[in-house]
DNA sequence: GTGCTGACTGCAG
DNA sequence: ACTGCAGCCAGCA
């Protein structure tokens, strides 16, 4: 069997679906945050691309991942620019010019949160 | 098979 | 304070 029997392509993508999806209501982190969880900080660029193909999964909810200040960067990956900033404010977090109010006061990090690091 | 791009980040000038 | 460059890895022409 040479072939592995799991078509698992990468578990990189799918950790990082895991890790957004365990962002709790009214709460954002960002690609670094992802990243430094994973162990793979220098490669916050792949969160933002696992975030593309996020689009696939219902419950990953990429709306919460923003960059490290607060910039909705990703907004117009979505169906509409300013999809981004309705879904976050239905999570109950204020978004004011493609920016995250208070951004350090929801900021979710992993690597504390569930206690890595 | 080769090369460029990209929802980022950190460091240097 | 702002600007520019390099690194990381997957997908596509």
């Amino acid at each position: 069997m040479q072939k592995t029997p799991i078509t698992k392509h990468s578990t990189f993508f799918n950790d990082v679906y895991e890790v957004v999806k365990l962002i709790p209501k009214g709460r954002v982190t960002s690609y670094g945050a992802i990243a430094k969880y994973l162990g793979t900080a220098k490669s916050s660029r792949m969160v933002g691309y696992a975030m593309n193909a996020a689009h696939a999964l219902p419950d990953v909810p990429a709306q919460r991942v923003v960059n490290r200040n607060g910039i909705l960067t990703g907004k117009f990956h979505f169906e509409t620019p300013t999809r981004m900033q309705e879904l976050l404010a239905q999570d109950g977090v204020a978004v004011i010019n493609d920016e995250v109010v208070k951004f350090k006061e929801v900021f979710w990090d992993p690597c504390i949160e569930l206690h890595i690091g």
